[in-house]
DNA sequence: AACTTTTACAACCGCATCATT
DNA sequence: AAATGATGCGGTTGTAAAAGT
């Protein structure tokens, strides 16, 4: 097919716009609408292309835009929607109101990746890459805390596949490592949440392939996802199975539904997690406090399990 | 204080897709 | 059906501000 460029290289202004252009621009839209967009800047009086002029328009300009830094449960939604759709942006953006695919973009290429990569999670498949973990560190911390409270096997694995209880065991094991004393708050007040995941959710008749033994099949964890972090679970018995989440299959989950994300109770914070807490932090605190999340890259060991094979 | 490096984000570019003729 | 034009999308770049030395 033919085409014609979008705009004359020559005459025409690049770069940063100035407050005068974004006036033109917004006046001449308020009043008119976009129309066409490859005659509105000689109608608006603007020496820009049309290109430039929607993309000023859709990613800045436009009233709804939501401004201002991600909340938790944006990014949360981000990250479960990336590990669904991929790089869509725009698909992810349509159901984060207020946000342009341009800035997830951007935010998922300056914040999420990087963190996603620092705790050895694959910011593509977001699975965990073993490469890049430092196993021995990890393993050896582990052995050295088990006076801490087994928050794994307190839920029961069962648990882990409920959206709400990931999202409760992804908080309390952040507390387990910074605030035991708000842990047990916590614990008492989920405990009928994990009473009932006990009760009601027997385990699904998962199909083979997303389920796995932890004691034969280490390298083949996969992390359970929740506020972008990677989280093992294992336990000591054969009985006891992880899923794999819907992230790492090759395509988009049929299963997959979009509602659910809007009203999955992972996206409710907890008050650790509140959305205010973040806002109102500086962008230095709010990705320390993020970054404590990466104390969830644990798991426990199998007993009888060769390390060796791993090194 | 000056310089360098890093970070964050706006903007650009090229290709894909859709709509129209 | 093919050609053309308009718009959308995702990857990449440019640059100002912040942080570090």
């Amino acid at each position: 097919m033919g085409r014609t460029p979008c705009c004359d290289k020559t005459g025409l202004k690049k770069g940063p716009w100035t407050p005068e252009e974004d006036l033109k621009l917004t006046n001449y839209i308020q009043i008119h609408g976009p129309g066409n967009w490859r005659t509105l800047p000689k109608k608006a009086g603007l020496e820009r292309c049309g290109k430039s002029c929607r993309l000023r328009w859709a990613n800045y300009l436009r009233p709804d835009i939501k401004r201002g830094r991600f909340s938790f449960e944006e990014e949360e939604t981000i990250i479960q929607l990336h590990s669904v759709l991929g790089n869509k942006w725009s698909a992810i953006a349509a159901r984060l109101p207020g946000r342009t695919d341009n800035e997830i973009k951007n935010y998922w290429n300056t914040h999420i990746r990087k963190r996603l990569l620092r705790n050895g999670i694959d910011p593509v498949t977001h699975a965990p890459r073993l490469d890049f973990l430092d196993l021995s560190s990890i393993l050896s911390s582990t052995l050295c805390n088990q006076s801490l409270v087994n928050v794994s096997n307190l839920l029961g694995a069962q648990a882990l596949l409920n959206p709400q209880l990931l999202r409760l065991a992804n908080t309390l094991l952040s507390l387990k490592q910074d605030n035991p004393e708000i842990l047990l708050q916590h614990l008492q007040q989920n405990q009928q949440l994990c009473n009932d995941s006990q009760e009601n959710l027997a385990p699904p008749p998962l199909p083979p392939s997303t389920t796995f033994p932890c004691t034969t099949m280490l390298s083949q964890m996969e992390p359970v996802l929740s506020s972008g972090e990677g989280f093992f679970s294992c336990s000591n018995t054969q009985e006891t199975f992880v899923s794999q989440p819907n992230h790492v299959q090759s395509g988009p989950n049929p299963n997959f539904s979009f509602d659910s994300l809007r009203s999955t109770p992972m996206s409710s914070p907890t008050p650790l997690n509140s959305s205010s807490t973040f806002i109102n932090s500086s962008s230095s605190s709010v990705d320390d406090e993020r970054e404590s999340f990466s104390s969830l890259l644990k798991f426990e060991i199998p007993d009888g399990l060769d390390f060796s094979e791993f090194m």
